[in-house]
DNA sequence: ACGCAAAGTTGACAGCGTTCACCCCGAGAT
DNA sequence: ATCTCGGGGTGAACGCTGTCAACTTTGCGT
């Protein structure tokens, strides 16, 4: 079963292992109790062990939940990327609506690490550098080579989207583009943001309770907007009508293992 | 100075005055602390009383919390209606743009509340029945107005809309428009429903810093948005150039007077 | 002037994050 | 084989928090 000899020096496996165990227990914690309520005394209680112990391997309760806030993005960006993947990659709308479902479905099923990430002020002028930007760049990058890859199949007349920016709004948009190694020029990173902003705006209505209770499940309504939000951007295409209703592209989550020490002072 | 006689009887009157100074306090302690480090000893401590005093008028620190997310709620809804009204009634275009970088200066301006009222999960089941649910009414009946009265003067095609909807959500947007008196088709309620949620997702994505900040300052990318949101739903009207860059309209924020006591036991 | 309810205080309890001083034990060096 | 040393773990403590119960003060209405 276990290998005969591990590269890493078992006093390190150990610890990893340890630490692990305090993610997997504060992640269980704040799946029941919420992000206020999440307290470093409860997680090591239920791990048995005092609380101060925990200090050996967390700097701080913020900086715990903030690695768990990097793990929720990891989850996300993991689910979109399995859908995105598992997609057709010729039907461009399709693949689109299939990704943007997981995005949603992933916010109805992992309710309090979206509120944790999507609903929490970024600490001090961005994260930069830090590996929540790196994770959430992951999820963006999934989210805009739908939209890319649409636009390199020249489905997209961005010139005509490009003519509407302001010059230093495109000078933007193409610096980061060029950041991130997207060869689209301004107007498609526009359309990828509309897109995006669309998307995220009906799913943190929805996952707060602000969208109207009298429409139950919007399912369809979520459905429809993604939908239009493509095909405005690439006109035609497709006609009006809305695919079949339920959806077998709904991956699970999966956590990745960070460093070994959370939070280095 | 003072009234000859008022019709509240003094005694209510002080009530009043030291609940506010409370919700005030609160207030300015949740404007540089955040909601979280917001503690009812800190508001005690500032207005020089002791902690176990407050509770003669809030029930609990959750309870405070709330009610200030409805004075937030409240807040925003001024600024929109404000800038509602202070448009142009013909200019359907101009008086969306209006009101929607209003809700941009208020989401920029107050931070903090932004955060407790758009970044907060909603409880237990919604809060139906709640003042909360009556101010974000409000906020959506604005945004809403922008729409449908651009649509009941003939500028936007709901049919084509309606016809993509399933029936389900035809009913659904029929009954929920029927409930707060407004005389929209469900396509017309769909297009409306677009435009909110491309606005908060936006919004949202800024406030939280989840844009990518080589953008800085993306207000001319809300405003084309905003517009483009807007022609798409009624194509044509305009040409597709952004208008000025400084807006006349940025309304201050309000605080409304509540109950004699909150959270009533 | 009296009584009574409301307003406010003191004190306590439990729980929290965090730190400090100490112990224990396995590993590496002598 | 012994000594040392550092990382893992414990217990107690500090100061903070929300909240409650008992007590005191205050001021209005009769």
């Amino acid at each position: 079963m276990a290998a005969v000899s591990s590269p890493v020096p078992r006093r390190e496996r150990l610890r990893r292992a340890t630490l692990d165990e305090i993610k997997q227990t504060a992640h269980a914690q704040l799946a029941e109790l919420g992000p206020a309520a999440l307290s470093l005394r409860g997680v090591a209680r239920a791990m048995g062990m005092a609380p101060s112990a925990l200090y050996r391997y967390v700097d701080s309760r913020e900086v715990l939940l903030a690695e768990l806030t990097a793990d929720g993005f990891a989850s996300l960006a993991d689910a979109l990327e399995a859908a995105f993947t598992a997609g057709d990659p010729h039907d461009h709308l399709g693949r689109w609506l299939d990704v943007a479902r997981a995005h949603r479905h992933w916010a109805l099923d992992h309710a309090v690490e979206y509120t944790l990430i999507f609903g929490t002020r970024v600490p001090e002028g961005g994260f930069v550098g830090t590996r929540v930007a790196a994770e959430l760049q992951r999820s963006v990058t999934v989210l805009f080579r739908c939209m890319t890859e649409a636009i390199e199949a020249g489905l997209v007349d961005t010139g005509h989207v490009e003519a509407g920016l302001t010059p230093t709004m495109q000078v933007r948009l193409r610096a980061w583009a060029g950041d991130h190694g997207v060869a689209i020029d301004p107007g498609g990173m526009a359309v990828c943001l509309a897109a995006w902003t669309q998307l995220h705006g009906f799913l943190s209505l929805e996952s707060f309770g602000h969208l109207p209770p009298a429409l139950e499940d919007p399912a369809d309504l979520f459905d429809r907007q993604m939908i239009d939000v493509f095909t405005q951007a690439c006109r035609a295409i497709v006609p009006a009508s809305p695919p079949g209703a339920d959806d077998p592209t709904r991956p699970d989550r999966t956590v990745g293992s960070g460093p070994a020490r959370m939070g280095g002072r």
